[in-house]
DNA sequence: GAGCAATTTGTAAGCGCTTACATTGAAGAG
DNA sequence: CTCTTCAATGTAAGCGCTTACAAATTGCTC
């Protein structure tokens, strides 16, 4: 692998004059940047990305914590990211945390010892307090789907509450009133304030909520399909169930299925977060539309402008709305 | 940012002393060793990774070239990959390059400018000398579902001809004689395979192959909508359809769902791959398993064989078998 | 207590770059 | 032709580590 050194021999100038020629910022005069690019070319050189960044404190690369490599929804969010930071010219180093505190340390400070000139986090598991030092320690830091007291700067969300809301207000305006609700895991901020919006829904129109009405899952297929069999038990009855995300909804109408109930003749389904395959389900469900590509994008751009002073193309936003995506499981009564 | 000579400062020792305790190798008493360890905590000291790698020739990181950083199958591959290599105190820096010569070609000269120990690449658009090239150039290189002539040592494939004959066989033998295919670009070799597989399946049961019996998708939901209906001008009356992947057959399910048929009394429909919502489709999909979890933790061990000296649990193979899954498509006829 | 080997620690030379500063040389002014 | 200026180029000091090699220390043996 050629060196700076070599073509600078070869082109006969000094390593300098080569290193001018790679980062075109000082001048050079044409006919030995011309000697010196193909001194390149004959070389294939190729510059050590490491040596660069260790000698100009500058990775041109921003680390990205998802929570799992998997999913529609992590697909999108790093898809995003890279596209937009791509296409200027900036790196992503993508890491799993797993939302387990330890191993989202251990994500972030890997990421952290690389070196990233950034990064964006979607830290589910870590405290408030260690972002927080994360943020006070000079390293910019964006945080997607969290809102951190005092940095709101710094943090990228949707408003879950009125996405619950949302969700369930739909149900209630196609003349549902027994609507149960299959949750996410509620330490998850997210999860807990959808189920907030949905308790909102209900008291405003003057349903009374019931605790049997709710069954905690933890965002995954299976406790979907477990929530649909539990809550036919304590609940019965019901016309329309709202589900925290797209997979739990999926879940859930396998097992409404298979328990005989026609979708949504005889049950109303929403989802929530619009992941791509929710459109593929049948019937296509209805969700909400978690703009999970619109903060990425933002999130990269914020970056962007804050760490490589690119301006961004739109205005920075940190808060994004909900929006309800009618298919077809929703079913009027 | 604490650096390594404030450590040794602290500690009232050498640099090298100080190195010797990060990396564990040499032997250091226990004393000063604690007296390092005692410095390095109260500096909240973080290694320098960047400047390690320089010194030492080696990242701890391999890189992993995808496809698309989203969708079900690359995101299994990227999961398992990370979740073998980071067990074993290595780190994968992902990167993807769309199918397309030239984003395949830059991805991977990224990686090997970040000095990777090893590549990782489901590369599908570079040309095989190129991969040729890079594996003569020393760097470890692996390729996933891809064979090179004289480098079978490199890459792991699944038997596309096989899987391609089998999704047509297990028609056959449910009594199907007029069977569609939905094929993936035929520029892409596990796609010509796949379709070469079930042209030997067709031709084995005296079938005769019928040109436009057969649809040129892209692999994605879209295609395979398009390819039902364009199948239905083209090539009426058959009873069972073969797609080349799950997308497509998910795709191809809607557009037989909105033209009346029922799946799978009037029309059987298999997949390819196993993703996994194929599990969540409605009816289930019946599929050709594509077992690129294996292939993709068989890739990890032979890097962290071939590269690291860690040995693998399992041993190395390099062809891996396609497999039926059986679920809720096929009818017998 | 001297002599020796084995163990622990220190010294210093890089790894491949960037960049402040010094040097060179050519163009223009007088 | 000399003096200034300024653009083009070179010199050399790091960036934060690793690691040969050298030096110092320790523990034995006799």
């Amino acid at each position: 692998m050629a060196t700076i050194y070599q073509v600078s021999e070869a082109a006969g100038v000094s390593l300098a004059t080569v290193s001018r020629v790679m980062n075109g910022n000082a001048k050079v005069s044409e006919r030995t940047r011309k000697k010196v690019e193909d001194a390149m070319a004959s070389l294939g050189y190729q510059p050590n990305a490491i040596a660069q960044s260790l000698a100009s404190n500058r990775t041109n690369s921003v680390g990205l914590l998802v929570s799992e490599l998997h999913g529609s929804y992590f697909g999108d969010l790093m898809s995003t990211v890279e596209h937009v930071l791509k296409q200027n010219g900036k790196h992503v180093i993508i890491t799993a945390g797993h939302v387990d505190e330890k191993r989202e340390h251990e994500a972030i400070e890997f990421l952290k010892s690389r070196r990233c000139d950034a990064l964006i986090l979607h830290a589910e598991a870590v405290s408030d307090d260690y972002l927080k030092t994360l943020v006070d320690s000079k390293i910019p830091v964006v945080v997607i789907n969290r809102k951190v007291d005092a940095l709101d700067e710094n943090c990228f969300v949707v408003d879950n509450e009125r996405g619950g809301y949302m969700a369930t207000k739909a149900a209630i305006d196609a003349g549902h009133k027994k609507i149960a609700y299959i949750s996410g895991p509620l330490f998850k901020k997210d999860a807990s304030d959808r189920l907030a919006g949905h308790k909102r829904a209900l008291q405003e129109a003057g349903v009374t909520f019931r605790e049997n009405s709710v069954f905690e899952g933890d965002f995954h297929e299976s406790s979907g399909q477990e929530g649909m069999q539990h809550l036919q038990k304590t609940f019965s009855d019901f016309t329309a169930l709202v589900c925290a995300n797209d997979e739990m909804a999926s879940g859930a109408m396998t097992a409404a299925r298979e328990a005989g109930f026609d979708i949504p003749s005889q049950l109303s389904i929403i989802g929530f977060d619009n992941v791509l395959f929710s459109r593929y389900l049948y019937p296509k469900l209805t969700t909400i539309n978690n703009p999970i590509h619109a903060m990425g994008e933002m999130a990269a751009y914020w970056v962007l402008q804050h760490v490589y002073d690119i301006k961004s193309p739109i205005p920075i936003e940190h808060l994004f709305e909900p929006e309800v995506v009618n298919r077809d499981t929703l079913g009027k009564l």
